[in-house]
DNA sequence: GCCAACGTTGGC
DNA sequence: GCCAACGTTGGC
């Protein structure tokens, strides 16, 4: 069974463009363990991937990815002085696990967080709830082909 | 810029 | 193990 996720990102960090660019990258930098188990105990090779840009005066979900390596440790926790350091992780046993996402498309227009709040198709998206805070979240295969579809129009 | 929601930390 | 304090996220 598939599943499918979306993927929160601040475009000033990281965008859809950057993703474009990119091809490939390594979804470092997740601390919140949530996040973290999803990416390690549950997303797989090929796992459909909603882009998403917050913190952003348009909000919304800007193209579509997908998950293109199986979690490994997230490489900046072993960084001294990066940002993500974590000095806490035991090499042996590392705390902070990430997968790989490859860039699939980057939508002619975004699919905005006012239009998913208006479709009630998504009325239980994860991420649209109120004081949501969490950068991955599962989404139903319905939602997902729901966005996939207002993405088209 | 504000502030509510949430996760983490640390004193007890 | 509780919970207050604190820091961060992120929509508005």
């Amino acid at each position: 069974m598939e599943k499918h996720w979306l993927i929160k990102s601040e475009p000033d960090v990281y965008s859809i463009e950057d993703l474009e660019a990119d091809g490939e990258t390594e979804w470092w930098g997740i601390r919140n363990y949530q996040a973290r188990n999803f990416m390690r105990d549950e997303m797989s090779i090929g796992n459909p991937v909603l882009f998403y840009h917050s913190n952003t005066d348009i909000l919304g979900v800007y193209g579509l990815a997908e998950v293109s390596a199986e979690a490994r440790p997230d490489s900046k926790q072993f960084e001294e002085g990066h940002r993500y350091h974590d000095p806490k992780s035991d090499p042996d046993a590392p705390t902070w696990w990430c997968v790989h996402i490859r860039h699939v498309q980057t939508f002619d227009e975004p699919v905005t967080r006012e239009a998913m709040k208006e479709e009630p198709g998504l009325a239980d998206m994860l991420v649209l709830k109120p004081g949501s805070r969490l950068s991955i979240t599962p989404v139903t295969k319905r939602e997902h082909e729901t966005v996939m579809t207002m993405a088209r129009q």
